[in-house]
DNA sequence: CCTTGTCGTGCAACCGGTTACATGAAACCG
DNA sequence: CGGTTTCATGTAACCGGTTGCACGACAAGG
């Protein structure tokens, strides 16, 4: 029942196989596939029959060297561990595939000078790019724009194709919505500080917080992740804070995990607020989140890509997506009495190695 | 300020135009790059002077052509969002780019089907395939392993070279842990059907539960997601058992969350073990989970298909990861008195449209 | 001084497609 | 019925590299 794995030694078909076999030139067979128009029915089926039987494939690589289109797009994305990020290649796998594209994935673990490798390696073979908040710098940016087709999701500068994600309204509705719990006052836990996102977020949740008399205590954290979280909890608690809103659920979940360990409970003691629309769903307590449709964000990204690659003028389009403000259960009025501290209680893991 | 992205009119250089330059042929650059060896130093490094001033860059897809390598790999994943399979890309990639090749992610969507498609699509792309928990029929696999070199990862097929996250003495290790603790009966909630890490753990499991006299109930999942653990929490409460065994972390969240919903906390009313390693360290409240190094495991697949490629005979070649069982917050002995059961508080989440 | 071997480079074919242009046959038209 | 279109197909050049083979120069050996 083993079967062997039969390493074929006759190599795949070619169009000059097809083209002898169907008795005709390389030419017919090549427009049979790529201009049927051009041949009359009876070719272009008794062409693709004989295609058929041979089991020929065109051969991507060499099309893609005779009419310079690469038939490949690349994503790049700072971190696809965050759930935001695969949920957009999703979407942009979904429709890359509608037309007859395929993706090259990179992920630049955050590091500009990665990203702009992973670029400069990649552009030969793509015929675009959609770079998720993308952190080099303008200027890179724009240089490698003028060289492949270049679509940025969160990250807004002019005259480039750009996706943004409007999370300002939502991160609003936020505050508004701690206000009227009564909470006097409020943490942003930012993201990396590059980021566009997390600019607008900052500005949102600043001018909110302004207008409903709340005050905004600001914590930064270079890349926000889970550990982030946990970390800026100590000088959360310090402060004196009730509430807590952070640039996105990965640094909301690292926070819900440092309050469990001050001892505090989310939301008796404090109100948490993430981002994303992913991972708020998929986890216990379910968190009060700014949901955010990423797939769809992807799909139009593509979208975009063709559009620009056609020249549909389309080169400098700005599309802005909304996001809804959920409300779940991190979320409630702050205890009347103030808080009940309690000695912290770090809960160290017990490891038992397998093997 | 705002620069127009200057789209270069004049293409790239090609290995023409640096011959041209260069007063040699073509022949010549091309080993410039390829066997320098093959030139005197000082023929080489007038090339690549002359390249350099020009921006010249070897043309990948040509490159492909003539050689007949790629010079890419394709990894497949049947869920980009689960953070196992994320993990995995990264470490493909990192290893990948070591050795200058790219990489193409496609996300089968856990369909066998559209798998089928996507490896077929991206064939003639790439110089291997790592694809990992496959959902193929093996007969399928076999084909296309016969025309592209195949790195299965968690799919034990003979001949095939293979990496394998042995998971099954770190579930027996948490069958003993729940014993140990007084649990007289558990659950064990499984993942895909034809997935081979599942088939693997339920039978760790169901051996373990004999040997430490723990009676052993199964719940199945189609996919194992949040939903589709938060779904079978009800079964998991009436079949009376008092821990739960989770595929994955995933679906560990989604019975968790489903248990709070009907008014059981963890770990008091209930234990759960999840499997993952990277959601568990994410989320609050810390998950008691099997811990799996999946970085490592892409990394160890791209180390495992170049030598294939390189025929190293490694064509069959085995590999088994270990394990970790991390026992965290989510385990604990079971409620002497029984469950103390509470009406289900079914907490609809508000939405607030914004825009 | 002629032979033989080694080394560095060029020539030209090839990888597998696409496409501008040429060609020949059929259809149309006055 | 000759001349002009139209349509279907073939011819050959091209995309940008790689590589087997040929060739000339120069050093070593007899």
């Amino acid at each position: 029942m083993e079967e062997k794995i039969v390493r074929s030694v006759d190599r795949a078909p070619t169009i000059s196989d097809v083209a002898q076999q169907a008795k005709v030139s390389r030419a017919t067979v090549s427009r049979a596939f790529g201009q049927p128009q051009l041949l009359s029915r009876e070719m272009v089926a008794h062409v693709r029959a004989i295609a058929e039987r041979l089991g020929y494939v065109p051969n991507h690589t060499a099309r893609a060297l005779s009419t310079g289109k690469a038939g490949n797009l690349a994503l790049l994305v700072p971190d696809i561990t965050n759930p935001f990020f695969a949920s957009l290649m999703r979407g942009v796998q979904g429709r890359a595939l509608g037309i007859q594209y395929a993706t090259f994935l990179a992920d630049s673990d955050e590091d500009p000078a990665l990203e702009d490798v992973l670029i400069a390696k990649l552009a030969a073979q793509v015929d675009g790019f959609i770079l998720a908040s993308p952190r080099l710098p303008k200027k890179t940016l724009l240089q490698h724009a003028g060289r492949r087709v270049c679509v940025l999701i969160n990250r807004d500068i002019p005259n480039f194709a750009r996706i943004l994600v409007d999370g300002a309204k939502s991160y609003e509705e936020a505050v508004e919505h701690l206000a009227r719990l009564g909470h006097r006052t409020a943490a942003y836990v930012s993201g990396p500080r590059l980021s566009w996102s997390n600019g607008q977020r900052l500005r949102a949740v600043l001018a909110a917080g302004m207008r409903h008399g709340v005050k905004i205590v600001q914590f930064a954290t270079d890349r926000p992740t889970f550990e982030a979280g946990e970390a800026c909890v100590a000088g959360l608690i310090e402060s004196g804070t009730t509430a807590v809103l952070a640039y996105d659920d990965l640094l909301a979940q690292g926070i819900m995990a440092g309050l469990a360990r001050h001892g505090l409970s989310v939301p008796e003691d404090f109100s948490v607020v993430g981002c994303d629309g992913v991972l708020a769903t998929r986890t216990y307590p379910p968190l009060t989140s700014v949901a955010i449709d990423c797939q769809s964000a992807g799909e139009q990204a593509v979208e975009l890509l063709v559009d620009v690659m056609r020249g549909k003028s389309a080169s400098g389009r700005r599309i802005v997506l909304s996001s809804d403000l959920v409300i779940r259960a991190t979320t409630a009025r702050p205890r009347p009495g103030g808080r009940t501290y309690q000695a912290p209680a770090p809960a160290s893991p017990t490891r038992t190695k397998s093997e």
